[in-house]
DNA sequence: TTGGGGGCTTGGTCAGACCATTACTTGGTT
DNA sequence: AACCAAGTAATGGTCTGACCAAGCCCCCAA
């Protein structure tokens, strides 16, 4: 037809759980298959589709790694394979491995990070309910505690991110900023354990949380993006930089 | 010890694939393993960590899945299991499959594309090489030809804002752009498609287009943003959304 | 020196069996 | 009639062992 020279280059030898993903994508796609819904038996699909068990598990092993499926074995009516939808935990997993493998240098992951939860916060200073409110509360008030180990405190901080990007209302916006926060979790615990001033930082990200906090509680859409832009940012430049530089990763 | 509390959750009955995903994992995190490294040989992990092949193999196909891994057959440097960083392909299916199932409502998908493309336009602004440029408008200039078919003039715009993402130099912003904007490119076309006054839309993306691009060209990081974030609203406002309202997704 | 072919390594696929978990059914007991 | 326990069926989870197909390497013959 028309076309040409583009439609030469994939030739994916596709191996059968490719097929058979592929099969189930597009019910997907086409709405066919909905949140909720069960997908038939292994064995079932197995005579259904003419291939093996095996090809057909490795399918639903990357649907489910996907966060697009759920398994569980017995008979009722919770068991068997069903659609589900748990995008963040997928997402996690994956900027998870590929920060690690540097694919994301440090940088790139601070100026995402400020993007997204800008973002986040800008919407959730213009959306959030009482409820919502509470939620970025509890664990700002938990990081108050002086005697929170640092552990605890660094869940608390995703804690309180992870609130405000949920506050927003935006899934999508939510789920990148969760994965993206939730991938440096370990870095950050990391950097946490090696500082020497401690109570000092700590002290400047709680200051920090609470200016963020009164802005959104006060709808002040400009100020909350501002600020928690200059958070991210700040904290990296001033801190985490100068712990990593001389620390590089995977050097033995 | 000084937790609690927190500790009795997830219990996550971990099968076996899990265990040797997280054996993995372990290595990647770790930095044991890096990119270009060859995973040891299927049945050489099989002895290694006491398990079946099938377990290994469900744990490969998720990481190759989420773009870390690549497998091949024979016996060359080319070949077997290595550890790769295609971190786009496995954002974008990723994305692709929570969007059709709506766990990310459109209105949801283009708050986050305009969010992350206003993001890469003001970095390309700042960065942009000169190099960079001619592939931003490569695609421009080739979606100024009146009789190009709709697929087609699609395609460019894809081409179109992929290339202003990868122009700001940032991976992380640039895969997650690329990744949301390959989600939806099914849903436009088939918008495009349903458009009576095709040429006055193409018109008026042509024309936005064309001052994205002044804009990154004259390092105009404001600007370039702005026009960004508006083309992209502005799009699905006046043009997405009317087409789409009645013609429900999923429905038959 | 060069060309070709056999063999080895590696992922891909399959068949068939058994295990573990879960819910439903059935039957006996109080 | 109500309740509890044992049995049973359905389902995912795991393993074994086999064979296929794609590549590369090396050795031998010309």
């Amino acid at each position: 037809m028309a076309d040409m020279a583009a439609a030469w280059e994939p030739v994916p030898r596709s191996r059968t759980f490719e097929l058979v993903l592929a099969r189930i994508e597009e019910q997907i796609l086409a709405g066919r298959l909905r949140v909720g819904d069960r997908l038939p038996p292994e064995r079932e699909l197995v005579d259904m589709l003419g291939v093996s068990r095996a090809a057909v598990r490795e399918a639903l092993r990357v649907l489910e790694a996907q966060g697009v499926l759920r398994s569980r074995v017995g008979t009722g009516p919770s068991s068997g394979t069903v659609i589900a939808a748990m995008p963040d935990a997928g997402l996690t997993q994956l900027l998870r491995l590929h920060i690690a493998l540097a694919n994301f240098p440090m940088g790139d992951v601070v100026e995402a990070r400020a993007t997204l939860e800008r973002a986040s916060a800008r919407l959730a200073a213009e959306l959030v309910t009482k409820d919502g409110l509470e939620r970025i509360r509890d664990p700002l008030l938990r990081m108050d505690d002086a005697s929170l180990p640092r552990e605890q405190f660094n869940d608390c901080d995703t804690d309180f991110h992870v609130a405000i990007a949920e506050a927003g209302g935006n899934r999508l916006i939510a789920d990148m900023t969760i994965a993206v926060r939730n991938a440096v979790r370990h870095t950050l615990l990391t950097v946490f354990n090696k500082l020497d001033d401690w109570e000092k930082v700590a002290s400047r990200l709680r200051a920090e949380h609470h200016a963020i906090y009164e802005a959104i509680a006060a709808g002040d859409t400009e100020a909350a993006g501002d600020l928690v832009e200059a958070h991210v940012r700040g904290f990296h430049q001033d801190i985490v930089k100068k712990i990593i530089d001389g620390a590089d990763p995977a050097a033995p």
